[in-house]
DNA sequence: ACCTGAACACCGTTCAAGT
DNA sequence: ACCTGAACACCGTTCAAGT
């Protein structure tokens, strides 16, 4: 006669889920921490989510709208080559921020638990507006993932200690930025000789 | 009086672990399953490794090498521009051909299990040396660590399926790889205005 | 409808006992 | 000196029974 009324949500599951994870690891986010987190036992997840993959799946998630999210506002920029520093910034601080929430974002999952593709499209829509500004819409597509590649391949030997020669971690990522900036710029005025001032008439 | 001989051994194990490593992933690589393909029983294991992570370091430590011997004669090549190709398409090369493995070397692992410094070295030197010789030593290890975070970067997301937007995965590659040279050989360019020729007088 | 205790499978790990 | 069976801890997961 009386149901058992909700002691937690899906949201709250998550939440915790993402607290565990920033603080200990993919590890860390066990079902029975996770259910001890939100006052529940952990048979009762299984009631919101189909196993421990689903969860970790939502986590992820979680965190790549988040990513989105603060990349958006930085496609604003009148100047896409300020715009695309901005987006490499932000990226890194993200990653910084949340380490192995960024781990997972960029981890080999089962295809059934990778983010729905509109997400994906979401947190790549930024970057791939101000490359299409910096070098056309022909190349748009290769430019951003020479982009995501170099940022996410930075940021995630970063965060797994894989730069091991000293030097200056920082340095080098504004070097990489700077050449890959340049090199972009350059590949639009190859196609455009010129650039065309207001008072100029266009090149036949 | 009579000590029980050995079974197995140290490389036998880690080559074991290997293969169940590309087969099915790290989960695969549990400690029955290894034990099993060597003829021992799991305790056994123990006997020369600490624990599973220590068995896991060793395989990567082990496709480290790999990698590295891979990468080493391309830097014969005298023009650098064609070795820093040739290194790169070496390196996709590999991930594509030892996936889980290539995952495992760029993991975050606790920092008693990442592979001896000295493998590190080996394994970067040949990009080093190549960079070194395309930008001058000042801005080597900063060139190299851009074309390594590209590289890796580019190949991490397409092992993992990170690439969903459609287009031509290879022609993307080809086209970060042709940016990066081009921008690194115009780097040197800025340094050193102009070639001097065999004849050419040196610039003041 | 959701929650729970009890139980099971699986895996890493330890250890005393074998040769 | 290395190998083994037995045992333990831990975790994901299932399920019948509760409200």
């Amino acid at each position: 006669m009386s149901p058992a009324r909700a002691r937690t949500s899906h949201d709250q599951i998550v939440a915790a889920g993402r607290e565990l994870l920033e603080a200990g690891g993919l590890d860390a986010v066990s079902m029975l921490a996770v259910a001890e987190r939100v006052g529940v036992r952990a048979p009762s997840l299984y009631k919101r989510f189909a196993d421990r993959g689903a969860l970790i799946a939502a986590i992820g998630a979680a965190a790549l709208e988040d990513l989105g999210r603060r990349l958006l506002p930085l496609t604003q920029d009148p100047d896409p080559a300020a715009g695309l520093r901005g987006i490499a910034a932000a990226f890194r601080a993200f990653a910084h921020r949340n380490p192995h929430a960024y781990e997972l974002l960029f981890m080999n999952l089962p295809p059934g638990s990778r983010p729905p593709a509109e997400l994906n499209a979401l947190a790549s829509a930024p970057l791939l507006q101000v490359a299409q500004r910096l070098v056309g819409s022909e190349r748009a597509l290769e430019a951003a993932r020479l982009v995501t590649a170099f940022a996410h391949g930075f940021v995630s030997m970063e965060i797994t200690g894989a730069f091991r020669l000293g030097g200056d971690v920082d340095e080098a990522y504004r070097y990489g930025v700077d050449v890959l900036v340049d090199a972009l710029t350059a590949a639009r005025a190859d196609r455009l000789p010129r650039t065309i001032e207001p008072n100029e008439a266009p090149p036949p």
